[in-house]
DNA sequence: TTCGTCATGTAATGGGTTACATGATTAC
DNA sequence: GTAATCATGTAACCCATTACATGACGAA
């Protein structure tokens, strides 16, 4: 039962529910796919997969890789690892947890990756203690700024000021999803492969106004030990 | 000569130049005035203080805190820790410094909070690595996304988009700061207590164009283990 | 046949937190 | 006199990285 990180356990549950995967992919899938808010070395990954098979929520299989939909590189892979039925119910039991842990920056970050497979509820409760944590934050940052306003340097204020602007901007941006989450809007679903929709109280469609992003295809690079 | 952490190194070593403190003091410092970067832990700051005296750029005195300008709270201190030539050296050493490790976020953030004891050709240096570290970033991103953008739910797709903005109006923060020093202007030399300027090789004054933020003095609370 | 990437691991080390232990000083 | 805050420290642990060691497979 000894108690690995969080935020890896839970990822990595999370990913292996959607399908069975070798460490090598997954953690390819951690640093890109979900790589927004972390990456992980394969001295943390192999060790970290190792004890959550001895808590049996998965099991390691030898043999190939499905690949899912498409078979674009049919390579062969050593061990895969599949989530067991308690693995799953410890990963949903981690869903629904809603303690202040999961306002934390990469905590938040990863429990946001999942909202696809979590509950309204949750992830209002997830959106609003993040929110509420960062307000205090901004609270403190205009008390601490106000206290030493004079004292500082133009360029450590300058530095503040961006930090607080950042910290509003999120804010912002979780307004937004809180709104959006109340008006019934769910951006569930639209993935190729979807696992079980656990309870999901309402279905009406259409995701959030998105600000013009385009990508192109440019260096398609990867990051190696 | 046992090698702690860049960062906390750094920055008490940069809090000291401006002034002795005691440990304390030097945390809340740490933690709200520069607190934007990262707060530390008396359990990582008092051992740090210890081999810093060892590798003689600290030295402890017994003694009242001076407390400059304004003795709010006369309080007494138990270690007052000052800077030693040593010690100032070694700072203006590691202030010199370029490399990628600069580069990175916590780093350069704490380099930042120092650009006002940073000569202007480190300051570009610094500011410019920065932005291509990220632009990097950017691109790795952009490539990620466009590979895996049909595989992803929207709520996976939405964490992605909020990184990528926010990484991109950093790039455009720094655009606009190196804009700024290129033009000359120089947002150093408005503190208090100003500690020798090494080499500036510009003086027009006038910051950069501020944001509208107006600070309240709300909760003026303060962070305790 | 050699190089790159896929693939799995381990030992040493680093950098930091938590919880604990201790005590002085100030405000009420 | 007692609570809060100031003030300094240590030991145990945690999480993760680095560097290393190993080897299979495919493409040039």
């Amino acid at each position: 039962m000894s108690r690995r990180s969080g935020i890896l356990e839970f990822a990595v549950l999370g990913l292996l529910r959607e399908s069975p995967m070798h460490g090598y992919e997954l953690r390819k899938r951690l640093n890109t796919s979900l790589g927004v808010f972390r990456a992980f070395s394969y001295g943390t990954l192999y060790p970290c997969l190792k004890t959550l098979v001895a808590n049996g929520w998965l099991i390691e299989e030898p043999g190939n890789t499905a690949e899912a939909t498409a078979p674009l590189t049919g390579r062969r892979a050593k061990i895969v690892y599949r989530l067991t039925a308690e693995g799953k119910e410890h990963f949903e039991q981690l869903l629904s947890q809603t303690g202040p842990d999961a306002y934390e920056d990469e905590h938040f970050a990863a429990r946001f990756a999942f909202f696809g497979q979590t509950s309204r509820d949750v992830r209002m409760r997830v959106l609003e203690g993040r929110r509420s944590r960062l307000e205090e934050r901004l609270e403190k940052m205009r008390a601490s700024l106000a206290r030493t306003r004079e004292r500082l340097d133009d360029y450590t204020l300058e530095l503040q000021r961006h930090g607080m602007e950042s910290v509003e901007r999120e804010v912002r941006w979780l307004n937004e999803l809180i709104e959006s989450e109340r008006a019934g809007r769910d951006l569930r679903g639209s993935a190729t492969e979807g696992p079980a929709q656990q309870d999901t109280t309402s279905g009406a469609p259409g995701g959030l106004p998105r600000s013009g992003d385009e990508p192109r295809p440019d260096t398609p690079d990867d990051t190696a030990t």
